[in-house]
DNA sequence: TGTACATCAGTGAACGCGCGTTCACTGATGTAC
DNA sequence: TGTACATCAGTGAACGCGCGTTCACTGATGTAC
C-alpha cells in the first residue's frame, strides 16, 4: 500500500489510515463524551455544562466547538453512543456463552442489561428516562428505538430457544384478539415461528427485567445489601424465564 | 364559636379557621406547584425555572420568595407532594373495592400505579428517576423512601390475601440463606404471617409492575396502540399475581 | 529532501442573555382597643 | 363601630454570575510540488 492515496481512493472514501491529526481528533471526541459522562456521574445528574467539560479537560470552552456544533449535538451523540454500547454489550454477553447453551445465553444477556445500567445510571436514563432539560430530542428519533432494539435482542434469544425446542408455553396464555392481530402483523419477519402469546410474553419478561434494573439503577434498592440484590436479580431472571416459557436456565 | 380566639387557643394551635389571607396563601402555594408541574409537562422536562413559573402565573419572580426560600425548596415540596399523592391515590384505589374483593383490590391498586405514572411522568420521574439537575436531595431523604412506601402498600395487600387464605405458593420458591435472614429480620412487623419467599415475591412483583409502568410513562411503548398497552398491562398484572401466588384476580 | 502553502486545534477576549436573588417600597388586608 | 397600627403579598429596579457562543488570532501539523 502506497503512502499516497489516489484520487479515486479518496473519492470512494477508502481506507487511507488516519494520520496523527485524525487519530488525535477521534481521541478528543471520545474524551469529550467520556468527560461529560464522568461529570454526570460525579454530580448524579443528566445535565452537562459545556464549560465544565472544557474545564475538566484543560481546554477553553470555545475549543469544544471544533467537535460539536452545540450542546444538543453532544447530547445526541451521547445518546446514540449509549444505544450502540448497550447493544454491543448485550451481544457480547450473549456470545460469551456457547451457542447450544441457550439458558446460559439468556442469563448472561439479562445480567449484562443489569450490569450496564448499574454501571452508569446516567446513560441508562439518557436512553430510557425522561428527556434531558433543554435538550430537544431529534424527531421521533432513537427514543422509541430503544424499545425496538432491546426487544430485537430479546426476540433473537427467544427465537433461538424456540428453534432449539426449548420453548414451552408462556406463563400467560390469554391474548386478546386485538393483540393477536397486532402481534401477527409484527411477527411476519419471524416467519410465524413465534406466536402471539410468546410475543406478548417477550414484552412482559422485558418489562419485568427492566423494572428491577431501573429501580436498582436509580438507587431504590439502596436499602438492600448488594449480595441480596444479586439474589433478588437471579430470582427476577427466573421470573422472566418462566414468563417466556423457557426451560429453567438457572 | 366566637370570632375572637383566646390566647390559649392560639397557643394550642387550635382551629381558628383560616382567614381570607391564609386561604389565599394556601391557594397560591398550590398554584405555584401546579404551574411548575404544568411547565414540566409542557416542555417534557423535569427542570423548572423560577422565572417561568412567575411569568406563567402573572407574577414577578421575586413574589415567589414569599412562598419558597429558593428553587430547591420548591422541588423538595414537589417531591414530597408526589409521594403523598401517589400514596393516597393507591390507597383510594384499594378502598374503591369491597374489602372481601381482594383480587379486585389488587388489580385496582396496580392500575392506579400505572395511571398515576402515565398521567404525569414528570412526577413519577421526580420520585423514581435520576435526580433533578442542580437539585441536591435532602440527606438520604425521601428518595429511597419511595421504595419503602410503595412496598408497604403492596405488603398490606399481600398480607390481607394471606389472612384471607387466598395466598398460594409464590412462583419462585427458592430463596437464598442470606435473603431468608434478611427477610426474616425485615418481616418482624408482620408477625411471621409472611414468609421469606413471599417477601421476595413482593419485590419481584413490584419490579415487574414498575418495569411496565416506567417504560410506558417514558414513552417506550409509543409504538403500540393504547388499547394494546391496556391488554399488555392486564397481562403484566397477571404475571405479578402469579409471582405472588395470589388466586387469579383477573 | 526542502520549501510554500493549506488545514485545523486551541486561545483569549468579548458579547449578550437570562436566571436567581436582594432590597426598599406600596397598598391592601387583618387585628387590637 | 371606628381608628391606629401591624402584617404581609406583590412590585420594580438592580445586582452578580456564569453560561453558551462568536470572532480574529497563533502555532503546530499535514500536503503538494
Amino acid at each position: 500500500m502506497s503512502a499516497h492515496s489516489t484520487a479515486a481512493e479518496r473519492a470512494a472514501g477508502l481506507a487511507e489510515p488516519p494520520n496523527r491529526r485524525q487519530r488525535a481528533r477521534a481521541a478528543t471526541l471520545d474524551e469529550i463524551k467520556q468527560t461529560a459522562l464522568d461529570l454526570m456521574r460525579e454530580q448524579g445528574t443528566v445535565d452537562v455544562r459545556f464549560t465544565d467539560i472544557a474545564r475538566a479537560m484543560g481546554l477553553t470552552p470555545p475549543a469544544l466547538y471544533r467537535y460539536f456544533a452545540d450542546r444538543d449535538e453532544l447530547l445526541t451523540a451521547m445518546v446514540t453512543d449509549s444505544f450502540v454500547d448497550l447493544g454491543t454489550t448485550l451481544a457480547e454477553a450473549r456470545e460469551s456463552m456457547a451457542p447450544e447453551d441457550l439458558g446460559g445465553r439468556f442469563v448472561a444477556t439479562c445480567a449484562a442489561y443489569r450490569t450496564w445500567a448499574a454501571a452508569s445510571p446516567q446513560r441508562f436514563s439518557l436512553i430510557f428516562g425522561v428527556p434531558v432539560p433543554g435538550y430537544s430530542a431529534p424527531v421521533d428519533g432513537p427514543t422509541t428505538d430503544a424499545a425496538q432494539r432491546a426487544m430485537a435482542n430479546l426476540a433473537g434469544l427467544v427465537l433461538a430457544n424456540q428453534q432449539g425446542g426449548r420453548l414451552g408455553a408462556p406463563l400467560v396464555g390469554d391474548v386478546s384478539a386485538a393483540f393477536t392481530a397486532f402481534a401477527t402483523h409484527k411477527l411476519e419477519e419471524y416467519a410465524d415461528a413465534i406466536g402471539p402469546a410468546t410475543y406478548q410474553a417477550m414484552l412482559l419478561a422485558w418489562s419485568a427485567l427492566h423494572g428491577f434494573v431501573s429501580l436498582e439503577a436509580n438507587g431504590q434498592f439502596g436499602w438492600m445489601e448488594p449480595v441480596l440484590r444479586d439474589e433478588l436479580f437471579r430470582a427476577q431472571v427466573r421470573v422472566a424465564a418462566v414468563v417466556l416459557g423457557l426451560e429453567p436456565p438457572v
